[in-house]
DNA sequence: ACCGTCATGTCATCACGTGACATCAGGGGG
DNA sequence: CCCCCTGATGTCACGTGATGACATGACGGT
């Protein structure tokens, strides 16, 4: 065989990547990127799940690295610290290219459905960390907790990161972000706040308020 | 008129819930929902965005109603302190009937398209607190930070709320776990973790790492 | 030359979601 | 009393996302 013939995968990416930007997401249809990647849109969803998910695909990479760096941090290692090494694992390898990260951030900030399908990413992220915490020995809602609360400092971080004017290391961003918060909870604790029980609302899911239906 | 009919959005709710618990989010469609409810498949649509977005109308409410709390806290109330009352205003919302939490969030957790939307609604919160926070005075990444962490004490603790085997208030298990985060950022903190800057890979989204096309 | 596998194309089909238009009920104001 | 306005709904048509079933063609090994 001739030259290095890159895969489907990657032209559909990138296919994707400039139809985004160009006319924006909902306005490209899988056609058309299949179309520019040379195949047909069946072959599309044979690659990717979803019409989203080209933008994602990477996830799977990040989530085994961070976890890797959370288990090669010594057993004496608070779980806060080795969210924070996990953290800085990831940070290492979306750090670099500071400019396609606002691109691909311009186009999901742009579209509601992609903004869902990062959450849920970073929520599976927040999952497999607070899984790895366990593993060392933490207990499970502090293994939760800690991931969670990792995970918070890890997006405030990014955006700012992104949208900061002048270049920097993400990982600093992460750092200070952290520092952020241990600040932020280090205040006192005052008394049990209390709200009067007033429920005439019902409430259902996480955010749902239904009225009762008399 | 006579008696109170139950408008289209609360028969459609019923509905729809009825029959996702029966046979699960995606095998029910549309126009089954529409027809339980007496209406089109047409007007379901014009009641909500979304097949989704049945589930999760309820929100607008909460959001307003924890705002008004973080609003009515006195000005000297620290940030995450504030964030904890809004908080608690929103568990008095939905702690009331944790019996239908309970099946609710079975629905969701079956279906990740649920999760997602449920993943954004929180987001939404999140930053209209951040939002109420910058208001008060609060330095943007700081509001953002505290919201952001405010947010994971509650997931955390909603999650741990609703599949306990005992019942309790949810009140009551959001403060233990605002208790939990602020002993666990109250370790010591070690210097910089450094992590070799080995980026052969490029990240480019949030979670996104592409082999770099040579 | 044969065969199995893998990637892809082709075709058919569903379900979601939306725009355009028609219909019907109720409530005023002439 | 009639007209008209308004809001909610039904009807129809359509584009798009996504999936299953089957055919095809390239490649590599035997």
């Amino acid at each position: 065989m001739g030259r290095w013939e890159p895969g489907a995968d990657s032209r559909l990416r990138e296919a994707a990547m400039e139809l985004f930007l160009d006319r924006g997401f909902e306005q490209t249809m899988v056609a058309d990127i299949a179309e520019r990647a040379g195949v047909t849109a069946r072959t599309f969803f044979r690659h990717f799940t979803d019409k989203r998910e080209v933008l994602f695909d990477g996830s799977p990479d990040l989530l085994e690295r961070s976890l890797a760096a959370l288990e090669s941090a010594p057993a004496t290692t608070s779980v806060l610290d080795a969210v924070a090494l996990a953290l800085d694992a990831v940070a290492g390898l979306i750090g670099g290219d500071r400019e396609y990260s606002k691109q691909r951030q311009a186009v999901i900030m742009a579209n509601p459905e992609l903004q869902e399908r990062e959450l849920i990413k970073l929520a599976h992220m927040s999952g497999a960390l607070a899984a790895g915490l366990r593993r060392r020995g933490a207990e499970a809602s502090e293994a939760e907790l800690a991931a969670e609360a990792g995970l918070a400092v890890y997006r405030v971080a990014y955006a700012q990161w992104v949208d900061a004017a002048e270049d920097g290391d993400l990982r600093d961003v992460i750092r200070e972000s952290m520092a952020r918060l241990r600040s932020l909870t280090a205040g006192a604790t005052p008394d049990q706040p209390s709200t009067a029980p007033d429920s005439d609302t019902v409430g259902t899911g996480v955010l749902q308020g239904v009225e009762r239906p008399s």
